[in-house]
RNA sequence: GCCGACGUAGCUCAGCUGGUAGAGCAGCGGUUUCGUAAACCGCAGGUCACGGGUUCGAAUCCCGUCGUCGGCUCCA
């Protein structure tokens, strides 16, 4: 049920390795946009606390050519601007960034001139000098304005000031030169500045100091940088490539959803060609899940705030939800309670406890599930417990947060609660691990990160339910799940669900946003609160525990991750048109001939489509073509009177004539088996 | 939510420093009868996101709202 999380990136990594110095968030380390296996490797160092200067040595030559290129940038930030202050300038994955407080507002019109600069401190090929210094003379510095500046200044390097403060006692501080230009920083560097080869300015945002929204938001100017001009080039041909497979162009490309204003934002709409692959992953769903013994249920997309009161969800997450809308006949009710109690009289059939006049949109469905666990007496012998929903949840992200199909208000979630007996637990969840790596197989997914998300202990009873002893509990349970099964994963701290700790799997989009895909949750509060019991063996009343999992994350997300993920080549199985007949000619019958073919196609509920248009033939190939169709039948009069169809594959090209039943048949063997 | 950029026909985009909108594709109507990635002709289509303001005159300048995008922050 938390798939609609993000990996926050403020804490992903970075800042929780650099927590105590900033100094030098550039060096070495985990880069921000890392690929997923690069994230695979730096998460799982996320232990260390802080880096040793060392490690931070240890930067990679490009890596370390960014680095320079943003030390270039200040310097040139400062000729058109003296009085800018900076702040941090790491090397980032694909490039590099300095951020900068400057009462003028930098727009990507000034890039051009801020590059000038760049490349005249480039061509005079200044030498990166490293100066080691005491603690007093970086202070001193800092107070005099000389760092991260061309020259002596009446404001102090006031960010250089508070990183300073940070650098740990026994650790040595260093200066950079370049020029004219002095920087409070740890290196490494190459050695001059000509050994910066191609770089280009990129895009301009803000970004609140050390990540904190407390703190200034400052202007975070990013660029990248390469030894050879042809490496940048090819970079930015790349970045064309990825934006040809973003969803939200392929989306509006191959028709599969909308958004209007009028229905609202995050809210997408999906058109036929997008709620058949829906169909299909619900269709999946739900085999898979009968099989494994789950029950299907249903329930209302609303409820009263009551329910969510006892679910604990409310304190926690009421920002995240819609505000609730108000029943008039309710308020009525309560009204006369309320007078009815004042006169005397015996209270209404209202019960205070539920008499709430709110409604929520549902943001999750567990509540629901509890309450349905709760409809009937449970034993021992009904556990495990399975209940199963497609379930509809809204919730209100903020408007900043939304990103085409992946961060949206609106979700269909493969939800499922699983209910159980401590014993019954090591199987259950090993058995939704095992779900979702057979998806995973499925789909042909290799990218991924296994996620396990603790608590921290300091926040119990603020992030976290107070519960030490159960989260202590649950959470050896669930790291010796992992370790016996020997998944993969890593551990991050302080991330887990009000309620319990939890697996999810992260994936990354095209344009490198980083989402979970699935989830899988364990959660000892919430059958506490809802007071969920069953009967155990000794005939004594126990708790069960519960799993909430979401192994296709929603079908939100997990579209539009399959649109990136095959580019929109859909395999036959998911194709929103499988088939389409494309006549040549219109000789009345050929159509009654490519008609009958229509009819049988869908007579085995393969969707085919025929196009009787009077374009030439290679129009209508052309047209399918762009619209990523699975398959064409060409069909002209030859096959026509040899009772075949020419078999045209996207992406495979024209693969000749084939008898019209071997290729029909085909066509049903590939959809069943969901070949990819 | 915050900072910045952007918002012209269904789609992709043009429209210089203000003089009441234009192309290609898609759509529709014809003609064409074409064997593996675009046949030809014509027609229609826009309160230039919305609301104010400046101006003789605003798609163009200013302000606000909404939305999208890029970041930041957040995320059950």
């Amino acid at each position: 049920m938390y798939l609609h999380s993000v990996i926050p990136r403020r804490k992903s990594l970075r800042s929780r390795e650099w927590n105590g110095g900033e100094t030098a968030t550039w060096t070495g380390g985990p880069t921000r946009r890392a690929s997923g296996r690069e994230r695979v490797k730096s998460l799982t160092r996320m232990s260390d606390d802080r880096k040793s200067l060392e490690e931070r040595a240890q930067m990679t030559d490009i890596e370390r050519l960014r680095h320079s290129a943003s030390h270039v940038l200040a310097t040139a930030i400062l000729k058109i601007w003296p009085e800018a202050q900076f702040a941090a300038g790491p090397p980032v994955e694909n490039g590099f960034y300095y951020d900068v407080d400057l009462p003028h507002r930098i727009s990507p019109e000034d890039f051009e001139n801020i590059e000038a600069e760049m490349k005249k401190e480039i061509k005079a090929n200044h030498p990166f000098e490293r100066l080691e210094v005491s603690r007093d003379e970086a202070l001193a510095l800092g107070k005099k304005g000389r760092l991260a500046a061309l020259d002596e200044r009446s404001a102090p390097s006031k960010y250089k000031l508070d990183i300073i403060e940070n650098i740990p006692p026994d650790e040595k501080i260093s200066l950079y030169r370049n020029g004219d230009f002095i920087d409070l920083c740890a290196g490494p560097h190459v050695m001059r500045t000509g050994n910066i080869g191609a770089f280009k300015l990129t895009t301009v945002a803000s970004a609140y100091y050390k990540g904190d929204e407390k703190n200034p938001q400052l202007q975070r100017v990013y660029g990248t940088a390469f030894k050879t001009k042809k490496e940048l080039d090819d970079y930015f041909a790349m970045l064309e490539e990825a934006k040809k497979r973003d969803h939200r162009k392929l989306g509006k490309e191959l028709e599969l959803f909308v958004f209007d204003d009028d229905v609202g934002p995050g809210l997408p709409m999906f058109l036929p060609r997008a709620a058949v692959i829906a169909e299909e992953l619900e269709k999946l769903a739900k085999e898979t899940e009968f099989a494994a013994g789950y029950q299907r249920v249903r329930t209302p997309h609303i409820a009263r705030e009551s329910l969510y009161k006892k679910s604990g969800h409310l304190p926690y997450y009421s920002d995240s939800m819609f505000p609730p809308m108000t029943l008039a006949e309710d308020v009525e009710a309560l009204k006369r309670d309320a007078l009815k109690r004042e006169s005397g009289e015996t209270a209404s059939t209202v019960q205070p406890f539920n008499a709430s006049t709110k409604y929520y949109l549902k943001a999750m469905n567990c509540p629901h599930h509890h309450k349905l666990f709760a409809a009937l007496p449970r034993s021992y012998r009904d556990l495990p417990l399975r209940l199963a929903e497609y379930g509809t949840c809204y919730r209100y992200e903020k408007s900043g947060e939304l990103f085409g199909l992946m961060r949206v208000r609106s979700l269909q979630m493969n939800d499922a609660h699983l209910y159980m007996t401590p014993d019954q637990f090591e199987a259950e969840f090993n058995a939704v691990n095992e779900m979702y790596l057979n998806y995973f197989k499925l789909f042909g997914i290799d990218k991924y990160l296994m996620r396990f998300s603790t608590h921290d202990p300091s926040k119990l009873g603020q992030k976290f339910v107070d519960e030490p002893e159960l989260w202590k509990r649950t959470e050896e349970m669930t790291r010796s799940v992992l370790k016996n099964s020997g998944i993969n994963y890593v551990e991050v701290p302080n991330e887990a669900a009000f309620y319990g700790p939890k697996i999810d799997v992260q994936a990354w989009s095209v344009i490198g946003r980083e989402f979970s895909i699935a989830t899988n949750q364990v959660d000892f509060a919430q059958p506490r609160s809802f007071d969920l019991r069953y009967k155990d063996r000794d005939n004594i009343d126990k708790i069960p525990i519960c799993i909430h999992r979401a192994p296709l994350g929603t079908h939100e997300r997990f579209i539009g991750f399959l649109i990136e993920h095959y580019a929109g080549n859909f395999p036959l199985w998911l194709s929103p048109e499988q088939v389409r007949i494309l006549t040549i000619g219109d000789d009345p019958k050929l159509i009654d001939y490519a008609r009958s073919i229509l009819r049988e196609l869908r007579a085995h509920q393969v969707r085919a489509e025929i196009d009787e248009s009077s374009d030439k033939i290679n129009g209508k190939i052309q047209r399918a073509e762009q619209m990523k169709v699975h398959t064409m039948f060409v069909i002209g009069k030859r096959d026509m009177e040899a009772d075949a169809v020419s078999v045209r594959v996207h992406g495979k090209g024209n693969l000749g004539p084939k008898l019209r039943g071997e290729a029909i048949a085909e066509i049903l063997q590939s959809i069943k088996e969901r070949r990819t």
